[in-house]
DNA sequence: GAGTGGTCTAGACCACAAC
DNA sequence: TTGTGGTCTAGACCACTCC
């Protein structure tokens, strides 16, 4: 049994996970039904109570299966979908689809945060930096952004210049690890169908994230896609 | 060390990897900076090797931290930012906001495979079901959704009313533990105006999710949510 | 009370890559 | 060559919870 598994360049507990995933996925085992305890997993496969445990209880935060003390393993029932979506910066969006990235600063000027809108959840009092500019691929326009930052979270920000730096792409690499939220919606193009080259009746995609940090706000930004050519995908 | 993560309720692993993550987030430990090899942690946290190393490979498999042997354990770049998604059935989208869900389904027909449009990625050959559906929340519009279920994978559909049962909801039920893609797009609500009840000009979210088990196509699913009044939102 | 999973240990051998 | 992580073992004790 380890001797196949490790044939096949893996470990044996990922050998023992794959097995009992394809199981439950092609439907030998169906929601509800009692998967053998680790004793008996560890007589199958021949090996220690540990290396069972361990591929079961990833199955279990996977959600494939659901455990209890004395009740056992049994296969869970899916209530949601669960999707994964990478958000990767616009820049790498358009270079991955083969397109020539550039950046239109439209306007960067300071704010005091009372000014702010409410939906955008800033501080209620210090300086923010306002920024709107436009992401291009080949010279088209690609998304608008409009983005805030808490100068008092990120002081370094107002000494940059984001008419050549693209904002997102300086925050993700001088303030990461931060926390975050997201909106996805659909508005219509409306005041951005200029900027956007579109009709002002057009759908668009529109992406909010709120990003903070050891509960700070770092910073909110808004994206708007035209809706022709512009679609997020998960697995 | 352990006493203390023990009153806290939580495994001496799940401590470990919580300061680490503490470290990280706060900017203690930045990007690049090397973390200390796990027998020092070892010493550091009193606990035995294993211990560590199941809490660091927690970390890595999270995108915190990059392990090579013989390099060490370094924190990470963040290339993108990742957000998880859960996408539930629709009527438990609209019980969670306190609407009264209902199903208005306006046809149910068969379908030959050929005849299906080509983006459904549906098999060559065969038989499939179509139904048009609106769900309605207060005996409002809340989306419409256009499906195909391979007849071919899940004949027991054929036998199903979906007049009277979401085909969401049943196939989640019945088809457990499949794979899928999603799309996420922006369009306006053109001829769907009429059953949501909006202007043909409206922003709409576009839906699509494709789902397969055991590489055998299930079901494809649009789902149109007007604009105003809806949004996907992840953390 | 007994069977299940949850967690941890001390030690081992191996694979890899930097040196 | 050697320090690092990757994986596994055999055993232990504990905490649940069903009977």
């Amino acid at each position: 049994m380890r001797e196949a598994a490790r044939a096949a360049g893996r470990s044996l507990e990922q050998h023992i996970r794959a097995e009992i995933e394809n199981r439950i996925m092609s439907g030998v085992w169906n929601p509800g039904d009692r998967v053998p305890a680790e004793h008996e997993l560890m007589i199958e496969f021949g090996c220690s109570r540990m290396t069972v445990n361990r591929a079961l209880s990833v199955l279990a935060e996977a959600g494939f299966v659901e455990r209890r003390r004395r009740a056992g393993t049994i296969v869970a029932r899916p209530r949601t979908h669960m999707a994964a979506i990478a958000i990767p910066d616009i820049g790498a969006q358009i270079a991955a689809r083969g397109g020539r990235y550039r950046l239109d600063t439209q306007a960067v000027r300071r704010l005091a945060a009372s000014d702010a809108p409410e939906t955008a959840r800033m501080p209620d009092d210090g300086a923010l930096l306002s920024i709107l500019c436009c992401h291009l691929s080949d010279d088209r326009p690609f998304a608008i952004e409009q983005r805030l930052i808490n100068l008092a979270a990120v002081p370094q920000a107002a000494d940059m210049d984001f008419t050549v730096t693209p904002p997102g792409t300086w925050l993700l690499a001088h303030v990461p690890w931060t926390e975050a939220d997201y909106r996805i919606g659909a508005v219509s193009a409306g005041g951005n169908a200029g900027l956007l080259g579109v009709d002002v009746a057009a759908a668009c995609l529109s992406f909010e994230r709120w990003t903070w940090r050891a509960g700070e706000t770092i910073t909110y930004v808004r994206q708007i896609f035209p809706g022709e050519g512009f679609a997020l995908t998960a697995g």
